[in-house]
RNA sequence: GCCGAGGUAGCUCAGUUGGCAGAGCACAGCCCUGAAAAGGCUGGUGUCGACAGUUCGAUUCUGUCCCUCGGCA
């Protein structure tokens, strides 16, 4: 495998991997087809896939996260996936740490790093970094919920106003989630989480980054949604959610509230029937996709492949190749350039 | 053919004692720095079935017609 790299010898990819640190990213909406396509070109380049997807790395969730299959885990290595039981909390800056060390693993290995996934956030942590601030924590949570309880949603707003009005403003009152991470890391660090950010500004590049978009006809994605979502359901989805809720991860888990497992949740707690849970579950993974894209569209660097609806996955997987060798060879030309220059 | 019921947003329907047409769902647009498959924000010109009449004004009242669904033939 190591002539594929268009003009660049073997002896000098881990030197070239350590001075320019390229990164290659797969990412699209869900259901656009990207495993399949990633498998392929993760064996064309002799790597692993390292999944960007903050439900994968769940154990125990396999059918409702679309988890590679094994035949495909065994044909490539997939890392980031597992990690962590469902009722453990899991984080982008615990997704960051984990993924920078198999990035590192594979450079030290000499081959190029290729992340896989549908989660913007996480891909976002590694192209640009995350700011400094102190870590999610239970008890300043706890607090806060507590706040909440007693107050509201206009209590625990008007503590943000008081402790970062900048943050406050740019936030809407009822998004109470951002509203208590922002007014944790001011109880945690003692600074504003505006200033945190102000300094950091997603700016970091620790990596030279391809980052390539897999989309497809909105119509088009919208049926294979609900084909998987039908395929899913008659291989398991209801009996893995039961399991789950079984093990004592209940419903109110972070884990547990992503899509399929929270409208099979209520379909098991009789909630709605099974029909009304097939719409939700439909309904609710094409407004995820949805909002997926327009996170990707406003990622101004993301090189897109737009795929055909009849295209086999060989040859969009051959299109991802190409633009790969072509960014890597680029990078290359650059390494040699640079040598050269250093040793006249 | 006759007798009912109905035709209003993509769908299901509400409504206007005659005065700029409104809900739910669906859908669309957007935001996002340790919950991100999460969380949050925003969006309604639609020949009110067609034509005519009454009226200052008709989606609303009247008439005729068309269509849909029942029932009877």
């Amino acid at each position: 495998m190591s002539h594929r790299f268009g003009n660049v010898s073997v002896n000098m990819r881990s030197d070239l991997w350590l001075h320019h640190r390229p990164l290659v990213v797969l990412l699209g909406p869900t259901a656009v087809g990207k495993s399949r396509i990633a498998t392929h070109v993760a064996k064309h380049f002799d790597t692993d896939v390292l999944a960007a997807d903050s439900r994968q790395v769940y154990r125990g969730m396999d059918i409702g996260t679309d988890k590679p299959t094994a035949e495909e885990r065994r044909r490539v290595p997939h890392r980031l996936i597992d990690l962590v039981d469902p009722g453990e909390t899991f984080n982008a800056g615990w997704y960051r740490r984990v993924a920078l060390v198999e990035i590192e693993r594979l450079y030290s290995e000499g081959r190029l790093p290729f992340i896989v996934g549908g989660t913007g956030l996480y891909i976002r942590t590694l192209v640009r970094g995350l700011c400094p601030a102190p870590q999610a924590d239970p008890h300043v949570r706890a607090g806060l919920k507590k706040l909440k309880d007693e107050r509201g949603r206009e209590g625990l707003y008007a503590e943000l106003m008081r402790v970062d009005p900048e943050t406050a403003a740019r936030l809407h009152p009822n998004d109470e989630s951002k509203v208590t991470r922002a007014i944790e890391v001011y109880r945690l660090s003692g600074r504003p989480l505006s200033a945190v950010q102000a300094e950091h500004g997603f700016h970091e590049t620790p990596f030279s980054a391809l980052l390539i978009g897999l989309e497809r006809r909105k119509d088009i994605l919208y049926r294979r949604i609900e084909e998987r979502i039908d395929w899913q359901l008659t291989h398991g989805m209801v009996e893995e959610t039961r399991s789950l809720l079984g093990q004592g991860y209940g419903r109110e888990l972070g884990s547990m509230k992503g899509l399929g497992y929270r409208q099979v949740g209520a379909y098991l707690a009789k909630e709605c029937d099974y029909d009304e849970m097939v719409r939700r579950f439909k309904r609710d993974t094409r407004r995820f996709a949805k909002r997926q894209m327009t996170w990707f569209r406003s990622e101004a660097e993301v090189k897109w492949l737009s795929i055909e609806d009849n295209e086999p996955y060989e040859r969009t997987a051959e299109r991802v190749i190409a633009r790969i060798e072509q960014f890597v060879s680029v990078i290359g030309q650059r390494k040699q350039l640079a040598t050269m220059l250093h040793v006249s």
